[in-house]
DNA sequence: CCTTGCTAGTTCAATGATCGAACCGTAGCC
DNA sequence: GGCTACGGTTCGATCATTGAACTAGCAAGG
C-alpha cells in the first residue's frame, strides 16, 4: 500500500493498524498463536511469497510483536515467537475470528477453556468459570466433519486439538 | 494489494480480513461508530483519496457492513450507516483501540458506559455493572489535555463527549 | 574434502493497488 | 441562467505484491 502508515490520524487504532494492518500480517500473528514458529512453516501454511513473509516477520520483530531467536534444535535457523505485546493481540484475533464465523462463513474450529473444557463465548470468556482466559489457556480443536482444504504440515498438525502458543510439531520426531 | 483475498485459508479470520482487512477500511468503520455518515465527512476526517473511499464504501455496502440510504435532510445525497453486522464489529474495533493505546501510543480518548459513566476495561466491559455494553451504550470523550492535531469538522465535533453511533453534527444547524 | 539437500532468505521483472489532482453530473439557491 | 456544494469518476505516476529464480549457511553422507 502506498504509504503504509496513517500519520494524520491521532488515534490508537491507526497506530495499531500501522503494525498489524498490512496484508498477511494478522494471519501471521494468528499462526503464531497456533504455535507456528519457523519461516518455512509460515510459508507453507499461508502460501505467502517469501519476500513478503520476510518483510512482515521483520516488521513484527521491529515492532516488538514477535521475537526472533536461534532455533534450539537446529532444524531451521531461527524461530519466531510472540512477545508479551504480541500475546496481547489475542482479543483482536479472537474478535475477528468470531465476527468472521458469525457473518462470513461458519468456523470449523472451536476454542475451549483448557481448565474446564467449556467453549468460549463471543467475547472470549468462559461461561463456566466466569473468567476470560489468556491465549495460553485456550485449546483449539476442529469440529467434527469440518472440511479440511489444506494439507500442508501445519494444517495437518492442527487437526488434532492443540493448546495455543504451544509449538506445533510439523516434523517427524527424530 | 495483489489479490485482496485469502482464498487458500480455510479460516474465519481470513474471511473477516477479506471484508475489513484492506487499507483504510477499519478506519472507515471506526468513523462510522463515531457517527460519521457522509462521504465528504469521511474524506475530510481520513484524508483518504476519494477514489479509494468510494471503493471501500462500496465494498462495505456490498458486504453488508454499511447501508447506503438517501440523506433525509438533503445536505448530501446519501448517508452510510452501520448495519447490525457492522455494529458487531465493535469488539474488533475496541480491541484494536485498546492494544494500540497500550503498546503504541496512549490514547487521548476514553470510552465510558453511558448508563453509569464508568470507563470500560480492556475487554470492553463495565466493571461497575458487570456488563459488556454494545457500542450504542458507549460514550466517547477526550481526556483533558489531549493533543488535537486535526481540525476538520469531524475532529472538531468529536471534541465534545459523544455517544457512539449517534450522527455527528458537522454542519452548522440551519 | 566434496557433494547433496535443507532452511532461510534476497533479487528481479511483471502486475496490481494506491495516490493526488483534475474532471464530471446533479441538486439547490440566487 | 449562473453559481456553488456535494458526491463521486477518471487518469497518469508511484508504490506494493507476486512468483520464480537465485544465493547463502549449515549438516550429513560418502
Amino acid at each position: 500500500m502506498l504509504g503504509k502508515d496513517y500519520e494524520g490520524q491521532d488515534c490508537s487504532l491507526a497506530r495499531a493498524l500501522e503494525t498489524i494492518g498490512e496484508r498477511w500480517t494478522l494471519l501471521i500473528v494468528r499462526d503464531a498463536f497456533y504455535g507456528v514458529r519457523r519461516f518455512s512453516d509460515f510459508q507453507a501454511h499461508l502460501d505467502v511469497p517469501k519476500a513478503v513473509l520476510s518483510d512482515r516477520l521483520g516488521g513484527l520483530v521491529d515492532d516488538g510483536v514477535l521475537e526472533r531467536r536461534p532455533d534450539p534444535d537446529r532444524g531451521g535457523r531461527h524461530v519466531y515467537e510472540l512477545t508479551a505485546a504480541g500475546r496481547d493481540l489475542w482479543p483482536v484475533v479472537y474478535a475477528m475470528l468470531t465476527w468472521g464465523a458469525r457473518h462470513r462463513s461458519p468456523s470449523g474450529r472451536v476454542f475451549r477453556h483448557a481448565a474446564c473444557g467449556t467453549a468460549l463465548d463471543a467475547r472470549g470468556a468462559c461461561g463456566a468459570c466466569g473468567t476470560t482466559p489468556p491465549a495460553a489457556d485456550v485449546v483449539m480443536s476442529l469440529r467434527r466433519g469440518a472440511r479440511t482444504l489444506r494439507d500442508d504440515p501445519v494444517a495437518v498438525a492442527l487437526r488434532a486439538p492443540h493448546r495455543l502458543l504451544e509449538p506445533v510439531a510439523t516434523r517427524p520426531p527424530a
